[in-house]
DNA sequence: AGTGAAGACTTCAGATCTAAACTTCGAAGC
DNA sequence: GCTTCGAAGTTTAGATCTGAAGTCTTCACT
């Protein structure tokens, strides 16, 4: 009957206002700045997301392609190192690469130097999708600090990373497979 | 041979670096301040993940709490509007029902009024672990904002929901199924 | 050389998710 | 009152991930 926002979600400051009502010692300050965090990301994320879809390759193969590029020319990484920057089993990565190798994105030879050892090898037109998926991103990430003056968007980047030297040292990493790419 | 790093993650300024290299239209300030975005995000879900474990409760699990426990008394959603609140399909609601039903979180029982539906309503139990990971998170939260100041914690607030307000607006939500739980 | 241990990747079984087909109940129209 | 349509959940098939076991290669020690 009196429902404002249906089964959707609710604003930032309704689901506050119900956090508070049922946990009277949250700071509304600290809710509003990591709800928010939270949300943003994932927006983020699927915006990226529908990005990638639409030049044909998945999250999952973007992360992967970021990975190879990042590592620098020849763009070469063992499955293993890959599935460790991106925070996956070796056993997902194998997976990855198969269906990737299909695509033409990349390509799996075994190390001549070193039999033990795979080396995937970004393709040119693993490149070019990567290059694309990039213009396509930063576009976005343009418009989405487009409000932020110079001085608002120093300052943000200057307490983001503050933050997150917080976390970082607080989080010894554990046994190394934590991250995802960004 | 010359690894400053190994394979493992680049600080944030080698990343950037490296992605200005191979991508010469990226603009350093918005790529420190989206990458460490989310990197913060990432680290702070393995944060609550660790926390939630040690309560004997999956992130999932916690997930579906939370959406419980917003609703306000007396705790009753039906497994679609969790699911819908949560991104999921029903499917996946389904199984999750499943398993927290074992374990006592939840209890499940068909609508006497709408024999169709079905009312999903959190247990004592499930209110208490929801309690529990609650204290958890926030001292986490508390801990991982100690270094800033009331007024950077009011203009961080402050920023981010403005961006927030930006990327809610340009994407419309789609089909509804769109959140995970902050 | 010969043997054992460690490392890198793959394979296999089990878990969880999505998309689509299916089942059941309730409501509207004839 | 029956029939049809639509809504809510569940079931099923297929995809992808994790964790554990297995295979092959290399390295170190004897």
């Amino acid at each position: 009957m009196g429902d404002t926002s249906a089964a959707g979600e609710p604003t930032l400051e309704e689901q506050i206002a119900a956090y508070q009502r049922e946990f009277q010692d949250l700071d509304p300050q600290v809710e509003k700045i990591v709800s928010a965090l939270s949300r943003l990301n994932r927006r983020m994320n699927v915006a990226y997301g529908r990005q990638t879809a639409d030049l044909g390759i998945s999250n999952a193969e973007w992360e992967v392609l970021k990975a190879l590029v990042l590592s620098g020319a020849p763009y070469r990484m063992g499955p293993g190192d890959i599935a460790k920057r991106l925070g996956l089993t070796p056993a997902a990565m194998t997976h990855r690469i198969d269906r990737m190798v299909t695509e033409g994105l990349v390509t799996r030879e075994r190390d001549e130097n070193n039999r033990v050892r795979v080396i995937v090898e970004l393709t040119g037109e693993g490149r070019q999708k990567w290059l694309e998926a990039m213009r396509l991103a930063s576009v976005f990430e343009e418009d989405l600090l487009q409000d932020l003056s110079p001085d608002e968007r120093s300052t943000l980047g200057e307490v983001l990373t503050r933050l997150l030297r917080r976390v970082e040292h607080a989080q010894p990493d554990a046994d190394g497979r934590l991250s995802d790419l960004d």
